[in-house]
DNA sequence: TGAATACAGTTTGTATACTAAGAGCGTTTT
DNA sequence: AAAACGCTCTTAGTATACAAACTGTATTCA
């Protein structure tokens, strides 16, 4: 292994444990480290270049989000995603979608439409260039730019929790497909565009609604796919 | 087999953190500690009789929730209560509501409907004390025990986070009239118990809407009260 | 007199030291 | 030979030590 390590040479005071906790945090939602996973807290503070305090905080605010679960006196290891629950979080995921984009489509202003459409840039883009990590991300930093037009904060941190969940499925569904990006998503998200744009509530639900029913639809489908019906076990 | 270990008391490793931070959060949920209050590492390390590792976890914590502030390199505060949003937060709260309580009355257990009825007894009790602090901790209980029957944990979790939020705008309300309580909530609470036991949907759903426009009125209605009226200023 | 600076005190952020709780493994005892 | 005991090793939880940043005050200089 090599002793490098991700020391930053300024090293502000103050901000290793929250840098940590975005790197560990954006590592596990685009699964790189993979769910059960161990996390050891002294490989991490050789990793990052600092004590076991910083490494230690980050590991708490994980917890804190439920990315990382801690084993009493044991070790904290990467949060399974209990593929199970999945139709309770669409359920939810579609809830909060519907509510946000249409009181953003009611409340939106020109600041907050061009936030949109400075999201939806970076997303087109992602998509074309085949970055699937990108577009997970940019696809979450669109919604949320919905989001925070709705002028609710409440809703907003409520569907944030659920975008961050929803990443890791989302990063094991493109994965089962060799990470090929459909490009009607982008369509979408202009039709969603435009009827907030032109303050159309009703649409606006109606489009998020189509948005979400459509993840789960295909997130379905790819469970029932049996992968192994290939593979002769006898 | 192994031992058992519930029955030793002195599970004392790895718990100090967390009693720590049970005791603040109930504190500042009651409003024992004031918004804007500031929070000193050390005389918490001392109040504890621990050192100051379990009490910044217990800190991190709070702060994760959005319970605490941390100014860097300052100190960390009681986050403050920001009244100006509390329209948005009814919003948020009315729609989480509804959506929960409407999930609880149909896919309620026998179980579930046995913890609603043991919260709302322990809920009854509280009024009849007039114990303020412990109704609306008992109140937050029984709309919990109601979401937990939505058999959505998503849905839980997001609710759970506005009750929390809810219960020091709660405290502030009563405390303005001398912590007296009014009895209807117990009958209003009983409606929803009789619509979530007929697993009438459309009932709940509109019990609970119910149920929170009516924080919403009571509250503006004492916000909007001039409490110096009588106060002459010339 | 007023502003700027240096100094001291306080408190957080980080590093390190110490302790206890499990896990693994070998030895001992029936 | 199998189960129980104990040894060691690893790692998390806690305590303590040290360093940096902010606050306030007092002194100095214009």
């Amino acid at each position: 292994m090599s002793k490098n390590t991700e020391a930053t040479p300024k090293r502000t005071r103050g901000e290793s444990a929250n840098r940590i906790f975005k790197a560990l945090r954006e590592e596990i939602l685009s699964m790189q480290l993979g769910p059960g996973q161990p996390l050891d807290e002294v490989s991490l503070a050789e990793r990052f270049g600092v004590s076991r305090s910083p490494v230690r905080e980050a590991l708490v605010r994980l917890a804190a989000q439920g990315l990382v679960n801690t084993l009493p006196n044991k070790s904290t290891i990467i949060a399974p995603l209990n593929i199970e629950e999945f139709p309770q979080y669409i359920d939810a995921l579609d809830l909060l979608q519907r509510a946000t984009h249409r009181l953003a489509a009611t409340l939106r202003n020109d600041a907050d439409l061009a936030d949109i459409d400075l999201c939806q840039q970076q997303f087109t883009q992602a998509v074309k260039e085949g970055d699937v990590v990108a577009m997970i991300e940019r696809n979450q930093a669109f919604h949320m730019a919905i989001a925070n037009a709705s002028h609710n904060n409440y809703l907003a941190k409520s569907y944030a929790s659920l975008l961050d969940e929803g990443r890791r499925i989302l990063r094991l569904y493109f994965r089962s497909y060799n990470d090929t990006l459909p490009p009607e998503l982008v369509v979408e998200h202009d039709r969603i565009i435009g009827a907030i744009r032109n303050q159309d509530a009703d649409l606006a639900e109606s489009l998020a609604h189509e948005h979400s029913q459509e993840v789960k639809t295909r997130f379905l489908e790819y469970m029932a796919t049996s992968h192994t019906s290939g593979i002769k076990v006898i």
